[in-house]
RNA sequence: CGCGGGGUGGAGCAGUUCGGAAGCUCGUCGGGCUCAUAACCCGAAGGUCGUAGGUUCAAAUCCUACUCCCGCAA
């Protein structure tokens, strides 16, 4: 087995690419999505594997959709021993998964049957798992329901984000997916069948709505959703009608008989360590934060400048009262 | 030309409506109180008010252009 074509899009597969790039086997193409508008004023922007393979001289392609025709013909004179999958964000028809000698094998971030869908390591730290990892497939119809080949594992820190949790396990699928390829070439690979029912939800994508905290949920749970949201979409609520941004915050149990009577959202203290809200039953300190138009700060360093009464009321439904 | 907020000593902000002495909460430095302190009291330094031009007796404030940062939308 010399020769690969790789398909992925965003940072995440990029740490595969290089690793393919740097190794024995030959790339022979990048398929990666178009160009997108990106940022605040729309700039045509390459995904993060085109920059890549552009950069190391590799031939490019941006099917606006895989499925058509003359991606397969075209796939079919390239003729690769395999194909190789990540985070790529199209659908891969049949006709291509069975055209290569040794099948697509996917690089997957998570513990397959655990967490197939496109956001797999944003909903391990959501739903407060203790490790994830990687896992190498041979891909099928499904969606992340391939015969398993390698996996590996990883801890979730109390402090992690998705943010450094993609780093680490765009390293991890980088060097799982060449142990990959060398075994299923050696033959030293038995691959695994997955149970048709998954353990947990469908992972499915995130977006900037999914950042807005329900102050009902408790402090364990809304601590593990921020930090899952992080980098993006992040999580956010409302104050006095203005979009607050928030980036980091710690639980706090200890509750006077006071706060317990406090409603969801509520301020219940504003000092210079952070801003303590109630959250569920529990209480959550909010410890850096942005409000729509100004930078990312500490809380000590917001309070300064705009002061925060204990008593006001975080959230969608209550910044409008808050002027009565 | 997508919509909107902003740039004021080292940090975070007020002041701009209605032009007329550069303020607030902190930080820093010096002193005092104290067994002691990040606490408290007294004092000091530190700002071309994003840049350039315009109006005016007078501009942080009004007008024009530019620039940088941020929220939303895609």
């Amino acid at each position: 087995m010399k020769n690969v074509v790789f398909m992925g899009t965003p940072d995440f597969a990029v740490g595969t690419l290089e690793a393919l790039l740097n190794s024995n086997y030959t790339v022979l193409a990048v398929f990666t999505q178009p160009d997108k508008p990106k940022g605040r004023k729309g700039e045509l922007t390459p995904p993060a594997v085109k920059q890549c393979a552009v950069a190391h001289g590799v031939p490019v392609y941006q099917p606006k959709r895989i499925r058509d025709s003359e991606n397969l013909v075209f796939l079919r004179d390239l003729n690769p021993d395999v194909i190789v999958v990540v985070a790529f964000g199209q659908i891969i028809p049949k006709e291509i998964l069975e055209l290569p000698r040794y099948g697509c094998v996917n690089v997957h971030g998570s513990l397959l049957p655990k967490y197939r869908g496109a956001a797999p390591i944003q909903w391990a730290i959501i739903d407060g798992e203790s490790n994830t990892g990687i896992t190498t497939m041979r891909m099928d119809e499904g969606v992340d329901t391939g015969d398993i080949l390698l996996q590996e594992a990883t801890p979730i820190a109390a402090d992690e984000t998705a943010g450094s949790l993609f780093e680490r396990l765009s390293a991890i699928g980088a060097s799982l997916l060449i142990r990959t390829l060398e075994g299923l070439e050696e033959d030293k690979i038995t691959p695994i069948h997955q149970p048709e029912q998954s353990p947990t939800p469908y992972a499915a994508m995130l977006s900037r709505k999914d950042g807005e905290v329900d102050w009902s949920m408790d402090g364990h749970s809304l601590d593990c959703r921020i930090r899952g949201l992080l980098p993006w979409p992040g999580a956010f609520t409302w104050l006095d009608g203005k979009q607050l941004k928030i980036w980091s915050v710690a639980v706090r149990d200890v509750m006077s008989e006071e706060d317990e009577k406090a409603l969801p959202g509520t301020v219940l203290a504003a000092e210079e360590d952070g801003i303590l809200v109630k959250a569920g039953k529990s209480g959550i300190l909010i410890r850096e934060l942005q409000l729509e138009g100004k930078k990312r700060m500490e809380a000590g360093a917001f309070l300064r400048g705009c002061s925060i009464r204990p008593g006001t009321v975080l959230g969608r439904d209550h910044s409008a009262a808050e002027d009565v």
